[in-house]
DNA sequence: GCTTTCGTGAAATATTCGTTCCAATGACCG
DNA sequence: CGGTCATTGGAACGAATATTTCACGAAAGC
C-alpha cells in the first residue's frame, strides 16, 4: 500500500506527522523517526549513505521511510528538511544588512525604530545568555524576605523603580518608591528597619544619590541588592547580591528590555517566593 | 599552482578570504565571488550545475574557485556554506523546546526570566511586523512640531512617561511629565495651549483619568497622539495619530519591551527632527 | 610578431548518489 | 509446526553529480 495523502510541505507539519506515526512504523522505521527529529539538520545536508551511517540503518531503509510519510523518495523528504533551514531567521548581522538595502524606501523614525528593536533585542538575548542563575535567585531569596523592599532608581532607572512600584504592588508585595521628590530620599529610607531591604538600580554614570543610599542602609544593615553594568560598579562593592545587567546601545541610547525584563522576574519571583511560604 | 595553505574552515573567514582576494581574481571567478557573497543559501543548498546556471558561468569554473582559494573541490567548499546554516541561531519554537528540556534543572526565578525574555522578545517581533510606519512618521511629526509635550501616563503606562520625560530632556526636548502627585493632574495639562502637544499612553483597562485628560485637550484644540493597545481604546478615537502596540503577555503580566523600544524611537527621533529643521 | 602563459567553455569521465530489487530473516497466526 | 506476511539487509542499477581534460582564444612577454 501506498500513502496516497499529500505530504506536509512545511517542517512543522511534518514533526507532527512524524511524532504522531512514530508509534505504529515498524523498528528500524522507529529509528529512523528518532533520529531525525533529534538530528534535522543532518537530514538536511547529508547525503543518503553519510545519514544512513550515523543513524546506523541501511540507506534504503531512509527511501522507505520517506515513502511511508508519502514522499516520493528521499530527496522530496529532505527538501522540507533543507526549507527549515533556508526560512531560518536571518543572524543579526544578515539583518542589519538587509536592513541597510531597504534603508532608502524607509523613512527616518523607522529606521529608528528598527535600530532599538535590534538593540533590545540583542540585550534580550545576552540577559538569558550571562545572567547568573545563582545570584537571581539569591536576590530574590533576600528580597522576599524583606517586609518591607526600599526601590531606589533615579534619571535613567526610574522607570525601571517605578515599574517595580506598581508590579509589586499589584501582587501584593509591600515597596516603597523612593523618588528624589522634595529631596525627601533619605527621609525615606530612614524608615527602613533590618527586617527591610533595598533595591538599589543604577547604571554608569551612576547617580550619586543612588549610591549614597544604597552605602548608608548597607551600614545600617540593611539588606542591599543591586542591578547594575558592571562589577567595577560602586552598588557591586556595596550590595550582596548584586545582579549584572548590559545592555545595547543605539545612538548611543541604551535599551532598556533587559533591565525590564529582569525587574518583571524579580517581581513575579518574589511574589511566587512568598506565596509559597517563607 | 596550487594553493596549499589550509583553507578556512568557518564562515565569516571565508567571507573575509573572498573579499580580500576577489580583485586579484579572473573575470569569471570574481563573478562567482560576487555571487557566493550575495546568495550563500544558493552555494549551500545547490548542486555545482544549478549553481553555474544561477551565477551564469560554467560548472567547472565554480570547482576553479573553489580550488583558488585552497579548498581541493566544490564539495569541500560547499561544506563551509552548509555549516553556516547548521550554526545558526536556533527558532523560538526551538528555542522553546530545548528550554523545557531543561526545565528540571532551572530554579523558579530563572525560568521565569526565560518567560518574560521571550514574551518580550515576541512583543519586538510583533512590532516590527505590525507598526503602521506612516502612523509613526505622522506622530513623530506632530509631536516634533510641538513646542512643550505633556506626557501622560498613569499605572502600568507611567514608567513609559517618565523615561520619555527623562529622555527628552537629555535631547533638549522641552517635556512636562504629567503625574498624579497631589492630584494636580488637570492644572498641570491646564496650561498647555495650542502650541503645545500631549502624548497620552494607555493601555486596558485604560486609566479613567489619561482618558479623561486627553479628551479635555482635545476639545481646546491641543494635539493628542496616543500609544494604545487597541483600535477600540478611547484614546484611539480622540487621539490622531495614535500607534497601536501589542504586548506579549507571560503568567498575566504584559511585557513592556516593545512599547519602551517605541519610546526611544519617539524621544529620538523628534529630536532628530527638530534638528534638521521644521 | 611569434611564443608562451593564462583564462575560458564545453565535452568527457569518474565518482557518488538515490533508488529499486530480491533474497533472507523474523514475527504472527492458524 | 507450517505457512504467510511484513520487515530487513545488501547488492545492483541507472541517474545525477563533481571533477578533469582538452581545445580554443586572448593577453602578456621576449
Amino acid at each position: 500500500m501506498t500513502e496516497t495523502l499529500s505530504p506536509p510541505r512545511d517542517f512543522a507539519a511534518l514533526r507532527t506527522l512524524i511524532t504522531g506515526r512514530a508509534p505504529s512504523l515498524s523498528k528500524r522505521l522507529t529509528q529512523i523517526a528518532a533520529f531525525a527529529l533529534e538530528h534535522p539538520d543532518e537530514i538536511a545536508f547529508g547525503t543518503v549513505s553519510s545519514i544512513a551511517a550515523k543513524a546506523e540503518v541501511q540507506p534504503s531503509a531512509l527511501v522507505r521511510f520517506s515513502q511511508a510519510l508519502g514522499y516520493q523518495g528521499f530527496s522530496d523528504m529532505q527538501e522540507i528538511f533543507r526549507s527549515r533551514l533556508r526560512d531560518r531567521i536571518l543572524n543579526y548581522d544578515e539583518r542589519l544588512q538587509q536592513l541597510r538595502q531597504h534603508a532608502r524606501d524607509t523613512s527616518e523614525p523607522n529606521l529608528i525604530l528598527q535600530g532599538f528593536c535590534e538593540a533590545s533585542a540583542r540585550s534580550l538575548a545576552a540577559l538569558q545568555d550571562k545572567l547568573d542563575p545563582a545570584a537571581l535567585d539569591s536576590a530574590v531569596e533576600v528580597l522576599a524576605r524583606a517586609e518591607t523592599i526600599y526601590l531606589v532608581g533615579l534619571r535613567r532607572s526610574f522607570p525601571i523603580a517605578s515599574y517595580l512600584a506598581y508590579a509589586l504592588g499589584q501582587l501584593g508585595v509591600r515597596s516603597i518608591l523612593v523618588d528624589a521628590v522634595g529631596g525627601l530620599a533619605a527621609e525615606q529610607t530612614g524608615l527602613a528597619g533590618p527586617k527591610d531591604a533595598l533595591l538599589a538600580i543604577s547604571f554608569a554614570p551612576y547617580a550619586a544619590e543612588t549610591v549614597a543610599l544604597a552605602r548608608a542602609a548597607a551600614g545600617r544593615a540593611i539588606a542591599v541588592v543591586a542591578v547594575t553594568d558592571s562589577p567595577f560598579s560602586p552598588l557591586a562593592q556595596t550590595a550582596s547580591p548584586w545582579i549584572e545587567i548590559s545592555e545595547a546601545n543605539f545612538e548611543g541610547f541604551r535599551a532598556m528590555a533587559a533591565t525590564l525584563a529582569l525587574a518583571m522576574t524579580l517581581a513575579v519571583a518574589i511574589a511566587e517566593r512568598r506565596a509559597r511560604g517563607a
